[in-house]
DNA sequence: TTATTTGTTCAATTGTAATTGAATGTTCTG
DNA sequence: CAGAACATTCAATTACAATTGAACAAATAA
């Protein structure tokens, strides 16, 4: 296997894991995944370390990782004992699976918590330790974030269609 | 000014302080924004670290941090030499400007990136660093991520609409 | 079976960014 | 003006998560 890259792709490497760094995912999955985006052929993880001078632990738990949001497979390779992953090229299929692997179930969330502090916020009340005003002044503000919560609710999945 | 919250503000600052953080965000300036977000009155920067526990810097770099995103402004207390801070309650305000200040100038510079990828690419091919083969199939991959791009790019004004 | 190749787990290290206390600067007050 | 009240800056600490090397486990080959 080749032991360096062509440039092209090694500034893609570099962009990916940039953009994984910001989202708070490790640098070296987005590397990976970049790098499984811009070849050919499936890669081993001797071939994942080697190119991107990782070690094999992180090449490890960054490919179990990409397998597990299903943005990368393993395939087999005849006459090969090692494992190989290819990237899954479907920038949508990868989108939609984020959605409901990551956004999703936090939004749902999101709401019984807001439900949880609507709750809390009349015990408050009852309890005395919030004055007639405080008490319009949160209920009011919570109300308005419940709004924006149905409006994001909304949208995804027209956002979804719209992919 | 009090020196405990009810249990209802400090549940709220705890999940805005976590959402923060989920979001590569200090952790105290989401905790910040969701104090105030829920007091019916402005806070000086003694009030947000005597009842956040926070330092007196943390609160000051967080204020301002908040300042930046438009996330809260500065009101005057008649009868007091501080400085004292509100919410900006708009969340729909705070998308626009998240959007504006954040999201579109990344975009951006994700398109001329791009470009520069796809030159990069023209120029591995010349010089014989990338075989036919894997030059078409790079080639390719680029062009699907373009289209995603692009899909985005004509996607979020319709979102903004939505708001 | 034994030796070798491959993949994962785990403790330790490293790197990075948030947080703090102390020092500094600035504005008000008496 | 001197002194106090505030806010900010900065160096140092702390907390956290990514990364690694080494030990371990599993599978294959000889």
């Amino acid at each position: 296997m080749a032991e360096s890259l062509p440039s092209c792709r090694r500034e893609f490497v570099e962009t990916a894991g940039r953009l994984c760094q910001r989202l708070g995912l490790p640098r070296s999955t987005g590397q990976i995944y970049g790098l499984l985006y811009l070849s050919a052929r499936p890669l081993s993880l001797d071939d994942i370390s080697g190119l991107l001078s990782l070690s094999k632990a992180s090449a490890s738990t960054g490919t179990r990782q990409l397998l597990a949001w299903q943005a990368v497979k393993q395939v087999w390779v005849p006459g090969d004992r090692r494992d190989h992953f290819e990237a899954i090229g479907d920038l949508r299929e990868l989108l939609r699976t984020g959605y409901e692997k990551f956004f999703r179930p936090r939004l749902e969330r999101s709401v019984t918590k807001m439900e949880q502090l609507h709750a809390n916020l009349e015990a408050d009340r009852k309890s005395g330790a919030l004055s007639k005003e405080d008490h319009a002044f949160c209920k009011a503000r919570l109300a308005h974030m419940a709004t924006m919560q149905n409006r994001v609710t909304k949208l995804l999945p027209i956002a979804e269609k719209f992919f």
